[in-house]
DNA sequence: ACGAGAAATGTGACCGTACACATAGTCGTC
DNA sequence: GACGACTATGTGTACGGTCACATTTCTCGT
């Protein structure tokens, strides 16, 4: 005969079990102060005994805290925003947070809303985007969303909450090392025109261009992959007057690096070429790539210590800002005379 | 004068705007047939009226379904184990269920004990291990986990659960692809030892090398990134008695290339290496990458087709192995006479 | 016109926990 | 030795849904 489907042991078996009350046995396991030690080790015997796991629904019901956050981050899987996300979860979990995640398929603004309902509807208690497109801060707005929010967001909105990431400054370091360098004529392969990253390191070469009263051709806009700077690389083969490129991110280095190599141009003696990130390949490139670093880890660490701050009602909103790092390597040298 | 802090509007509130009693509404939401098109109409009405959303603890801990899964994965920044949780998200959510991802920072056994806990304290419905350690499984043994799980174990384990990727035969593809360019000297850049993925492509390396009564040396027991790869490619070229190698993952194969091109030796001319995975940048490295292509998506879809249909009681496990597939691009090539 | 059966809707109980408040036990103090 | 002030523990209730079952309303054949 099978055996009765058994139910899990709830706070009221252990009670039970322990000879006390339900509102001892959740003493314990809130921690509270006014209970005797002999009771609380009687009742974590029981526990332990029992296999008594707290249900978190049913907390989540009264508290109505779900002691998670959610993510939400792109669809991609580039190095970045996945390490940021493991750090987020190191974090989360540090402080007792479950981390639940939902990927961003499409820039369309019904998936976002679709997305954001979801993470909702599940209670998550805040909110963190990684790698932020545009078009989810309108998601946002629209929904007219409470949660306390974090973002990776370097535009200084009238948003409180955010955390900046210099990617201006980033962004500028590695143009200034080309113009330092001596190059003239640098072209910008950015990233996708709605992510606000893309767009920041865009506004940075373009400001330090303008410091230097150089001109550049418009950025072009790429879409973060190797093949794209692949493809971009052999059109730009074609012009030939430009000495130097900042990709804005390693990836699309890479692949501009593998076009010029097509056609007979050599990185750095013919082309410079400068990546972002410093994803942990880049040292390892054909030339090691000179690129900018991002501590991405630290990102999503403080990205939690923010949240977690702002769901305590502390103001301690830790804004300084992350600084890149210029990383120089062999993808950069002076331009041929 | 503050606002009151408002309630959200729960099914009762519903059900009396709309003039229908809780468990109408509560019909209404769940698509029970046997409602009438217009009260169906008027409810819903309401429900967007108001904006309504349903308490998902409050529906948990009446039905104990979180619709939610847990996925434990590596901590690991990679290509593969990111794009199988985004499409494991994806086919998750299309269910209408909701990732929770807690991440392995240590191998450490109290670790894994504690991330699984932590999961099933929120109540996951099922489980999905991606890129899987051996102590994890020893783990969930003890734990004595009674969830729905799923694997990427390619090693037929007495567990049913699991969802085979034919990691042994893409080994033995690519080890086939050196020994019938000539290659007789070939050494394997092994992953971490206590990685299954990593010991399932050792295992088909070995068996191919076997199979050629061929000899080799012990594997190199690799940590998967470039650095590694690098340090063990310096090591290497003091010794010159291989002419081929097979590095289990595309970044150590880059690392390798660095290593081999730093101490003068040429790719493929002098040295052959393959990688495996076959992530985007490899057909940008220099020289392109011979590398076996995993469908990474792929395996994230079917994991949660596999862990749903065992959640609902389908016996239908899709057991067809996904075959990797051997891409010859130009790190390879006949050994030099 | 009536009753049977189906369709549509309503009522009570319960899921497992935390919170507010009530009560029993302990102890020093005047 | 009675009284308050603590400390330790117990009781009632609410959270927001779903399920099982009860009840009402509708449909239709005779």
């Amino acid at each position: 005969m099978e055996p009765e489907k058994v139910r899990a042991p709830n706070i009221r078996d252990v009670a039970r079990l322990a000879g006390v009350s339900y509102q001892t046995v959740s003493r314990v396991l809130n921690n509270s102060e006014s209970i005797k030690p002999s009771t609380k080790e009687r009742v974590l015997e029981v526990i332990d005994q029992v296999g008594y796991r707290p249900n978190q629904a049913a907390r989540a019901l009264v508290t109505s805290r779900s002691r998670t956050i959610g993510v939400l981050t792109s669809q991609t899987a580039h190095y970045g925003p996945t390490t940021s996300l493991h750090a987020i979860e190191d974090a989360a979990r540090e402080e007792g947070y479950l981390v639940s995640t939902t990927s961003l398929t499409t820039s369309e603004y019904e998936s976002i809303t679709d997305r954001l309902e979801h993470l909702i509807s599940q209670a998550v208690e805040g909110l963190v985007v990684i790698a932020p497109q545009v078009k989810v801060f309108d998601a946002i707005r629209e929904l007219d969303i409470r949660l306390p929010l974090v973002t990776l967001d370097s535009t200084q909105h009238d948003d409180q909450r955010s955390l900046s990431v210099d990617q201006i400054s980033g962004a500028r370091m590695a143009t200034r090392h080309l113009i330092e360098l001596g190059h003239r004529e640098i072209v910008h392969l950015a990233g996708p025109q709605d992510w606000i990253e893309a767009e920041a390191r865009m506004r940075g070469f373009l400001d330090e261009i303008d410091d230097a009263d150089l001109g550049t051709h418009p950025p072009i806009l790429g879409d973060w992959t190797a093949d794209f700077g692949y493809h971009v690389g052999r059109e730009l083969t074609g012009y030939r007057d430009f000495t130097a490129v900042f990709a804005a991110n390693d990836q699309m280095a890479l692949g501009l690096i593998h076009a010029f190599r097509d056609a007979g141009l050599d990185v750095p003696r013919d082309v410079s070429v400068v990546g972002f990130d410093d994803i942990p390949e880049a040292a390892h490139y054909w030339p090691p790539l000179t690129t900018v670093r991002q501590d991405f880890a630290e990102i999503g660490r403080r990205s939690v210590a923010l949240l977690l701050a702002e769901l305590r009602g502390e103001a301690d909103r830790n804004h300084d800002q992350i600084l890149p790092e210029l990383i120089v390597r062999e993808s950069t040298a002076p331009p041929r005379r």
